[in-house]
DNA sequence: TGAGAAATATTCGTTTGTTTCATGTTACCG
DNA sequence: CGGTAACATGAAACAAACGAATATTTCTCA
């Protein structure tokens, strides 16, 4: 009570900054002008009376008073979530089926554990992963064959939407020591004296050869490995290059079991999606799974953005 | 999360239309119109795709969706007005010393279970409750006697504000089977043959008398009585006619120990303020002290309303 | 069953608050 | 010390909430 006139909006806001570490990426992930963000902390502070982030040094960090709001977030707004799924099985029912195709390998590192947590919510609903590699996974839902596609093309299609999930840095791997490890960046031509290490799949599903490699007219040669761990492994011990996400290396690259570079100036970015029929796409279940591979994600995976154009936008 | 903004407004819109048990009182209570109440209701129900009150019939009831998100109110409410205490506390101190003055003897009832839940959450601030008659309570604050009163006048002073606690209806009560008993409401005239029975206070500080009586030439003879249950026992006993607050008869009334009749055609309705040193309005354990007061009434009380002058605003 | 009273819905104009755009300011990095 | 990235600020656009007036519904009681 009192006098403030607190909302959600300022709890899920000042979760974000704390979680996001910055005014900037807050707003990116509330889909918000970092003006915005600003302005709403500033007046949330001031109908407080009471600083909540310590602007003195970067990266900002809470106040006293801004850790016990944090504290009531992370209590109340899953409190709030759990209430509006609730409702959204009043509305729509508790179950269904969901089959999930997914086309990047690297996903299944973030996807296992999502659906994990949506199984604890949605017992109802029938979980299955599409497995083995699909041409047009896409078209898996037209063909009533998948429910659920996650991809990183969004190329739009009659009767599919995309929901983006969220952008992320595709990394060029080297072994520690390698003579382009003394570059800031890479450039296209680095690649060209060096085999490149992919996942099984054709040249047009690799977003480093099909961006930068082929419009540059370089053409490495290919090895491939089924496993993260097995393109790893060739990488440092000096088979060859290799181009992966930035979360799914990360804790790699932290051991200085192999070293990173950006491609390109502003490095190479790339967005997921989730494509889904048009007549699903308001279906509760459908709605939740979405909302929890996002949550998840952004709680788990390090260096992932919300929104591409905004990360792409130089 | 999913689409739907929900924001705590909302749950305390909710909340009131519940426990006030219409949109109407639920306006009064929020300080609302009940215009306002019933659009943002609405909007609430359009935003989440289902209804949350049965109109169909009064007193309006919960549909199932309603209930839940009710359920979301009673928890995350009181754990965000305890983080807003807390902030306060953070922001001034959490100790200090609150010596209340009581002017109207009924009022012990509900001041008593609001002192000890306010003690629960500020155990810091020593409190004191100012016994025995004061010629001029209001008076006592800027004497520096006493830090809060809880008054039914609000005559302007300097240096002292009046907060408005609810406003309630004295009710005349007579003993079961009274002629009187058979008219809708009473007349000031109706009082003229009975004796009036009253706390031991002078005249010009019972509402009746000030308000009705006095106004139209009637001077009952009077009886005074200590305590609440000896005033009811004298009325049961056919020693005379009283007036109380609706609330503090309330349970007497459902036994059918005595009858109530409202006075006059709208009945008399007074109304409690809080009044304390300007300097001490802003101070958090006082106002929240206030509030601790509003919200146990509220929930306790039967029948107070939020504003007097809607009350009258015949 | 019908009239009156009370409660809720609706329409529309106003106000308030939130967001963005553009730009200024500050802190950090090399 | 630049230069850059991050945060702050002011003005204007925009949207949401609110209130006043009024219509409609529902209840009550005769």
């Amino acid at each position: 009570m009192s006098q403030s006139h607190i909302e959600l909006r300022h709890l899920r806001l000042l979760q974000a900054v704390a979680e996001s570490g910055g005014l900037t990426a807050a707003a990116e992930r509330l889909h918000l002008t970092q003006s915005a963000v600003s302005h709403q902390l500033k007046a949330l502070e001031d109908s407080l009376g009471l600083p909540l982030v310590e602007r003195a040094a970067r990266p900002l960090s809470l106040t006293a008073a801004g850790r016990r709001l944090l504290t009531l977030a992370r209590t109340a707004l899953p409190q709030v979530n759990a209430a509006l799924r609730d409702l959204a099985k009043l509305k729509d029912g508790d179950a269904g089926e969901l089959r999930i195709a997914v086309e990047c390998h690297t996903c299944y590192d973030w996807l296992m554990p999502a659906m994990d947590s949506y199984r604890d919510v949605w017992p109802g609903v029938e979980l299955d992963l599409l497995g083995g590699f699909q041409a047009d996974p896409v078209g898996l839902l037209l063909d009533q064959q998948a429910d659920l596609v996650i991809t990183s093309e969004s190329a739009p299609r009659a009767g599919v939407v995309y929901v983006p999930l969220f952008g992320f840095e595709m990394l060029a791997l080297l072994p520690p020591g390698h003579p382009l490890a003394s570059k800031k960046e890479l450039a296209p031509a680095d690649f060209a004296d060096h085999t490149l290490i992919t996942y099984p799949v054709p040249e047009d599903r690799l977003d480093l050869i099909r961006r930068v490699l082929a419009p540059a007219g370089v053409k490495p040669p290919r090895r491939e490995a089924q496993l993260t761990v097995a393109i790893l492994q060739l990488v440092a011990s000096r088979r060859g290059l290799a181009a992966l996400p930035a979360w799914a290396v990360a804790q790699y690259l932290e051991r200085g079991y192999i070293v990173a570079r950006p491609i390109g100036k502003h490095g190479l970015w790339a967005e997921l999606y989730a494509a889904v029929r048009e007549t699903d796409a308001a279906r509760a279940f459908v709605a939740d799974f979405i909302d929890t591979v996002k949550r998840d994600s952004f709680a788990r995976l390090p260096g992932i953005r919300a929104d591409l154009a905004a990360a792409q936008g130089i």
